[in-house]
DNA sequence: GTAGGGTTAG
């Protein structure tokens, strides 16, 4: 007996035990009417909600007659974290009711569980809540509240929970510091970051992190070399998960040598920081590097999980070559991960742009749950393989289970009534994306849907089209209109198009060449021979292409 | 109460 209640009691309990010695340990509180108290009622619900055993530990907080706010708190924490958010926040609201009020912890609990769920109403909701019970200067809470804010890309309410602290502390620092990096604003986190050094801050792992998380661009390199140096000096370099965000800043600067030399000097680089510096890899077109590493890492022993397969795909799908897509599909059966979304997703991809579609299909069909990542996969591989109507198909398939398209999605079948020439039903689409779903065009759908008119002859619809779009309009956009009058041999067009082109691009040569190639079709000669004089002998000078074959 | 790698698209 006292075997159990030391357990019970000690610090173990805190940590993992199976379900058998749960269980066993449940059935001795209850035998000995000790389940009445609280304290060990509370121990009891961690442990079954470690076990993922939900029901039992609700079982156990409903028979426990006085509930101790660590009892409420360790309910709601096990349901936030088996993200049953619905449960989690209707007995946060039933906690007013009773005696026991809710205190800092259960509100962080509760402030984290509406971002995850991108409830923003709800989050300002329980931000009243949070100052009515007097926790407005609240460390925990405040510093909850700053990371929830951030993550729902609401920094400047962030913001102003930050500027009311009279002494932030470190948490609270780091919050904001990451706030500001991971909505874009590295320059703020900078500031943030020298200000906190300057009032006698002292920088950790988490801070560093936020700031490089923010550099997220090539012209930011020079910062994010600041950074680097900084974690060197103050040894926070050996800090995995420093490492790791070094490594993907590199990646994202395009500086891969960069990375690799963060990389190498880890003696014993983790599974993150090894996927770090592969996706690095991948995501810059080095896709031979990529697969390089990832064998090498599987010869190291090292287990690859799910993230890190999802990537490798990415890079094998590039390679336009089925082998080692093949290979690693092999292995995710093995291992048992083929049916993690993510998973399915990439080897959809993967073996659509390797060119079996069928094989993509069929990943496809068997997949448990499919999210809206892999009815795009299936709809950009259908387009690719010129089945507009399929992929139309998959459209109406995806909205009749209650999935909601996004940004690609639109991309996709905009592509695929491209490829097939299908200018109404495109148009439609184009139309529906921003009436009926309310998002926003991006460069690429009108891009697309330029193509999508100017190739089915209604160039003029898409001239007015491009005028009618706020200024400055991408390149792109022109770009794709140029394209068009070159197929239609619009001449008049070309010249306007062109003209507007060289105007925002002088250095461009593409664009000279391509309007070049237009005056060559009309045969005039003289216009052709004064574009080309005013590019230089090298701009000229294009290598031909050379094939094996 | 705060942190690292993420599949589709650009």
């Amino acid at each position: 007996m006292s075997f159990y209640l030391h357990i019970l009691a000690s610090e173990l309990s805190k940590t993992y035990l199976t379900l058998l010695r749960t269980k066993e340990l449940h059935a001795f509180i209850t035998k000995t009417h000790l389940a009445c108290d609280p304290f060990y009622a509370t121990r009891i619900v961690r442990l079954y909600s470690i076990n993922s055993r939900l029901n039992y530990a609700r079982h156990v907080f409903d028979k426990t007659p006085n509930r101790s706010v660590y009892l409420w708190n360790s309910i709601i924490r096990a349901y936030a974290k088996a993200h049953k958010f619905g449960n989690a926040l209707s007995l946060f609201f039933t906690m007013f009711g009773t005696e026991t009020l809710p205190d800092n912890f259960t509100y962080s609990c509760i402030i984290r569980v509406c971002a995850e769920n991108f409830h923003r109403e709800r989050l300002k909701l329980v931000h009243g809540r949070v100052l009515a019970s007097g926790f407005g200067l609240d460390p925990i809470c405040c510093s909850a509240l700053v990371t929830a804010y951030s993550n729902l890309d609401l920094i400047e309410d962030a913001s102003k929970v930050f500027d009311v602290m009279p002494h932030p502390d470190l948490v609270m620092w780091n919050s904001i510091i990451s706030g500001f990096g991971y909505c874009g604003f590295w320059n703020q986190g900078l500031l943030l970051f020298s200000r906190m050094r300057n009032l006698g801050g002292h920088p950790d792992g988490y801070t560093v992190v936020g700031v490089a998380s923010g550099i997220a661009e090539p012209s930011l390199l020079s910062t994010g070399k600041g950074i680097h140096g900084f974690c060197l000096k103050c040894s926070l370099d050996s800090n995995e998960h420093v490492a790791s965000a070094l490594v993907s800043m590199y990646s994202r600067c395009n500086c891969m040598y960069s990375a690799y030399l963060v990389f190498i000097s880890l003696i014993q680089p983790d599974l993150v920081t090894w996927s770090a510096l592969i996706t690095g890899y991948s995501q810059s077109g080095d896709f031979w590097k990529a697969l390089f590493f990832f064998q090498k890492l599987n010869m190291q022993g090292m287990k690859p999980d799910a993230i890190l397969i999802a990537s490798i795909l990415a890079a094998a799908a590039q390679s336009a070559n089925i082998r080692p897509g093949i290979e690693i599909h092999g292995y995710a059966l093995r291992q048992g991960i083929d049916s993690n979304e993510m998973v399915s997703s990439s080897l959809i991809d993967m073996y659509s742009k390797c060119g079996y579609l069928s094989l993509g299909i069929r990943v496809f069909h068997i997949m448990q749950r499919k999210g809206i990542v892999a009815y795009n996969s299936i709809i950009w591989g259908m387009g690719l393989h010129g089945l507009a109507s399929k992929a139309l198909e998959s459209f109406e398939e995806l909205l009749d289970i209650g999935l909601m398209p996004n940004e690609s999605t639109f991309s996709a079948l905009l592509c695929a009534c491209c490829h097939a020439g299908l200018s109404s039903v495109g148009k439609a689409i184009f139309r529906r994306m921003r009436n009926e779903f309310g998002i926003k065009y991006r460069t690429e759908h009108y891009v697309y849907i330029v193509k999508l008119l100017g190739m089915s002859g209604e160039l003029e619809e898409a001239y007015n089209l491009v005028l009618s779009l706020p200024e400055p309009v991408d390149s792109g956009v022109w770009g794709a209109l140029l394209s068009c009058c070159d197929a239609c041999g619009n001449l008049e067009l070309a010249e306007i198009v062109a003209q507007k082109l060289l105007e925002n691009n002088p250095h461009k040569m593409a664009y000279r060449v391509m309007l070049s190639n237009i005056y060559a079709g009309e045969g005039r000669w003289d216009d052709v021979k004064k574009l080309r004089d005013t590019m230089t002998e090298k701009e000229r000078g294009k290598l031909p292409g050379l094939s094996w074959i």
